[in-house]
DNA sequence: AAAATACACAACCGCATTATA
DNA sequence: TTATAATGCGGTTGTGTATTT
């Protein structure tokens, strides 16, 4: 039993709002505000749009005196202070930021400086050739592994943690950096993430006990490589979403789903090359 | 020059909290 | 007091634009 929609979905539009929506919108709540319910406003303006999204719209956006883009370092700095000490709180942090909104901080800090705080977190991973051992200790470890909210291992922290901040792009170009695990070590760190995943009974730092036989960089490019070679985004969005439940149970049921001359830009040249092809042979062997 | 990839940000979803009847 | 609805919020996803191949 799912949750009762707030309106009919298939009578309102989505998507992208049009200038003229906006103005409707825009001209409406400057001469008669919210009414005190955002729900019945589409009624009142004529607007095939769901409440919410009115509101989103508004507060967003259309809302006078709002800025966009172009984060000083200033804020910058107030940022990364307040999410160090309360996390992803964003409506709290936006309100030290005069004109800013929630939902801007919130992008701002996934596409800019998380990079940031988590290569300054883990400078001591940075040149990590990558040997994950001795000098980092539970907390680093307790944030480098953990589950997301379906329950899952969430990579995100350790793929950006690996991530040089100062290299914008991750491609084809670059990725021989990332050290290619064997076959057998794909199979085995898949077989064992999979039976600690099953383990809900583990907290991140047990899981992390459990990994330790792992490589951890191994896992790493095998993530890296499944990821990339999957869904084609980019580096820096997968590291997010690779933890979210869509792209992640597609990985986990599809394995690397390579096209014949497909396997997402890496260069035929490339050490990569002839060991994915051989990984997702290794897969439809597995398949069928 | 076209296609692929990377990036940025707008918008949505559903749970949590708060307000209302 | 409590059931229900509205709103707030943060995680996540969709999509347009810029850059690279």
């Amino acid at each position: 039993m799912g949750r009762a929609p707030c309106c009919d979905k298939t009578k309102v539009k989505r998507g992208p709002w049009s200038p003229e929506e906006d103005n409707i919108l825009k001209n409406y709540l400057e001469k008669n505000g919210t009414g005190g319910n955002w729900i019945s406003l589409p009624q009142k303006t004529g607007l095939r749009r769901c409440g919410k999204s009115c509101r989103l719209r508004w507060l967003n956006y259309l809302r006078p005196d709002i800025k966009h883009g172009g984060f000083t370092e200033e804020e910058d700095n107030i940022i990364l202070t307040l999410y160090r000490q309360i996390g992803s709180r964003w409506s709290v942090i936006a309100a030290n930021l005069p004109r800013r909104t929630d939902n801007d901080v919130k992008n701002h800090w996934n596409t800019k400086l998380k990079k940031k705080h988590l290569a300054a977190q883990n400078n001591n991973f940075l040149d990590i050739g990558y040997n994950f051992t001795n000098n980092i200790n539970s907390s680093d470890l307790n944030h480098n592994y953990s589950r997301n909210y379906h329950g899952k291992l969430d990579y995100s922290n350790t793929f950006t943690s690996h991530m040089d901040p100062n290299v914008t792009n991750y491609s084809s170009k670059n990725c021989d950096q990332f050290p290619l695990p064997t076959l057998m070590e794909i199979q085995e760190n898949d077989a064992t993430i999979q039976s600690v995943q099953e383990d809900s009974s583990l907290d991140s730092c047990q899981i992390l006990q459990k990994c330790v036989t792992f490589e951890e960089t191994n896992m790493c490019a095998s993530m890296f490589l499944k990821s990339t070679n999957n869904i084609g985004g980019n580096y820096m969005d997968l590291s997010s979403r690779i933890s979210s439940s869509s792209y992640y149970d597609d990985i986990l049921e599809n394995g690397f789903g390579f096209q014949e001359n497909d396997i997402g830009g890496v260069d035929p040249n490339s050490s990569y090359y002839n060991n994915i092809l051989e990984i997702d042979q290794l897969f439809k062997e597995f398949e069928n």
